[in-house]
RNA sequence: GCGCCCGUAGUGAAGUUGGCCUAUCACGCCUCCCUGUCACGGAGGAGAUCGCCGGUUCGAAUCCGGUCGGGCGCGCCA
């Protein structure tokens, strides 16, 4: 019978046991050789010696990552030999025979060594190897337990897990869509869905209660250190007969708090989730995805410098914008060519410059002092509760770049002190997102997250609103450390609203039954009010087991440009499969 | 698409104010020696036209231009 190597051999002292495993390393004595066997519970030291093991000669042949299979007796190790770094530094197997089952060409990268660990694209194009390390096994396995804690939650509350097409249909809003030509009807595609959507909702309508699913989502964008490109995982989950966000938060926060807690082991900043609208958001924190791991507000001080001498506020303020400030505990120790780099970022988010104040030996020390009253400067400190060693930094512009601006500072500053405790997770649900935005790029007012929302005040509220972007929705994103893990809403079922929120941007009837025709069409027979929302999983694992590369927590990533370096796809394929789709 | 950074033996690094570079070190690899190692040890050896192309120069790993590849960020991501 095969044992374990971790696992049961220090249990079977004078026991006769077959062990097959990988060579993990090898110290050749000449008359006398040692092997660490490795499998996926660990090491134990094997023992080849000429008067014990048969064939002694095989074991010389012996390389790093052989694969071996051998039978011998685990044996106690006498006092001095004992290696307490090793769990089964107690025991050795002296070899009697030895198989072996395949050789290892010297390995390209070295995936053991702590001090030389390869860069990335060695390590994906060789992720094979790369994923023997204790620290990658131990991530496959806990996120197998981080999906049979989710599946379990799910279930105790009664939602059913349906699974959605794969082979769906492109979406007009939203991401780039990978597209799959159809064989049988030429000229047509399929898209892979960017998220099961409007399946979820069908199922909805469908007479489903509860809905959820781990759901692969597939979209064609350029990745980011915390966002996959191509294939990813969410959280998926609907809810019938639910009209009111708040619901369907209650019953996802304990998963996510529970996971902090429980699975990751880290301490929640605070017991209960905090809810702020996205305004609040982006006026005291300069961001719809704050981290509140750390405080640093934007004050506004735009009443203080309204009728200041200083020009360049005063102007910003006149000229329909304000002026905000952020406080920077022992700020003073900032050098120079600090400051110089911190004002660089704010020119690059849109600032005209970075104005700021120290205090320091009781007395305000800055370039722009000498523009400000006493007054003022009382006012902004007071405001501030600025201290011995705080600096404090504006920003005057319009509502969007003071709070751009004040934002990217803000969390820029927390990196450059340490502001964030790696050991905490703060969560935040931002809620009543807009239900427009202004799209600069196409100047026009467009949708905010998506078509799909539901508009707090319902139809009349996009009729009468004098200004479309005041519109609300009951739409919801849950942040993680500055990270946005989850996204939802009430979602409109109401056909007419749909009509309406499509007109308000200029779209007829035909575009929306075009785009939506299933939907609407659904929403005609009886369609119960819905929520629900969608969790990031990958994300919130990366962010779980303190990593911030979001390929880290995952088996087999794509490289930044799209590239399955191992498998080297995308590839080309052969004529004769392009010719069957009708293709060149 | 744009910006910033990076590219030196199989791997990780040093060298990058031009010449002491005929490119250094460690790990790995190969040969030989070794019966108590566990980061085994000892002796020896192979392995790099410094991503690629071009330019400046008496002379380029080093400076300049281009190009390819990679990372991070912006755009994008309903």
């Amino acid at each position: 019978m095969n044992r374990t190597l971790s696992r049961d051999t220090p249990t079977l002292v004078n026991e006769s046991v077959t062990l097959k495993g990988w060579v993990h390393n090898r110290r050749d004595h000449g008359g006398l050789i040692f092997i660490d066997l490795r499998d996926h519970t660990g090491l134990v030291q094997l023992v080849f010696n000429p008067a014990t093991t048969q064939d002694f000669a095989l074991a010389g042949e012996l390389r790093d990552e052989f694969v071996i299979e051998v039978n011998g007796k685990v044996v106690a190790r006498d006092e001095t030999l004992k290696n307490d770094k090793l769990p089964t530094g107690t025991i050795e197997v002296v070899v009697q025979s030895l198989r072996i089952l395949n050789r290892s060409e010297a390995l390209p990268i070295q995936p053991f060594s702590d001090e030389q660990q390869a860069n990335e694209e060695l390590r994906l194009r060789y992720r094979y190897l790369d994923l023997r390390r204790e620290k990658m096994q131990t991530m496959l396995k806990k996120r197998a337990a981080y999906y049979k804690t989710i599946r379990d939650y799910m279930e105790e509350r009664e939602f059913t897990e349906i699974t959605t097409p794969i082979l769906a249909n492109s979406s007009p809003e939203g991401a780039r869509d990978f597209l799959v030509p159809s064989r049988v009807h030429e000229g047509k595609y399929y898209a892979l869905p960017q998220a099961p959507q409007q399946f979820k909702q069908l199922l909805m309508v469908g007479g489903v209660s509860r809905y959820y699913q781990i759901a692969t989502c597939f979209r064609d964008e350029d990745p980011r250190a915390d966002r996959l490109y191509g294939d990813f995982y969410q959280l998926d989950l609907e809810m019938a007969f639910v009209e009111d966000g708040e619901t369907v938060r209650q019953i996802m926060e304990p998963l996510i708090t529970g996971l902090v807690t429980d699975f990751a082991g880290k301490r929640l900043s605070q017991p209960s989730v905090p809810r702020i609208t996205y305004r609040e958001a982006i006026e005291q924190y300069g961001s719809d995805k704050p981290d509140l791991r750390y405080d640093m507000k934007l004050v506004d001080m735009s009443d203080i410098y309204v009728n200041s001498e200083f020009g360049v506020f005063k102007n910003a303020i006149t000229g329909g914008g304000l002026v905000k400030a952020i406080r920077v505990q022992n700020g003073v120790s900032l050098s120079r060519s600090q400051i110089d780099a911190f004002t660089d970022i704010a020119k690059r988010e849109g600032a005209g410059g970075l104005a700021y104040l120290m205090i320091e030996d009781g007395e305000v020390k800055s370039p722009i002092a000498k523009f400000m009253s006493a007054d003022e400067l009382t006012a902004v400190r007071e405001r501030l509760q600025a201290n011995e060693g705080d600096a404090i930094f504006f920003a005057a512009d319009t509502y969007e770049t003071v709070h751009r601006v004040l934002g990217k500072l803000r969390s820029e500053f927390a990196a450059h002190f340490n502001l964030a405790n790696p050991d905490e997770v703060a969560l935040v649900w931002v809620i009543d997102f807009p239900f427009y935005e202004w799209n600069e790029t196409e100047k026009r007012v467009d949708f905010g997250h998506n078509p799909f929302s539901m508009p707090r005040g319902g139809v009349e509220a996009i009729r009468l609103a004098e200004d479309k972007l005041s519109i609300v929705a009951d739409q919801y994103d849950m942040v993680m450390n500055g990270y946005e893990i989850c996204s939802g809403a009430v979602r409109n079922h109401n056909p007419e609203i749909m009509y309406e929120s499509f007109a308000a941007l200029g779209y007829d009837s035909t575009y929306v039954e075009e785009k939506f025709g299933a939907m609407l069409n659904a929403f005609k027979f009886g369609a119960p009010p819905h929520a629900g929302c969608a969790y990031g999983l990958d994300r919130i694992f990366m962010v779980l087991t303190d990593e911030d590369n979001i390929r880290e927590v995952v088996a087999f990533p794509k490289n930044g440009s799209g590239v399955d370096v191992m498998m080297n796809s995308p590839s080309h394929v052969d004529p004769a499969q392009l010719s069957e789709l009708g293709g060149k």
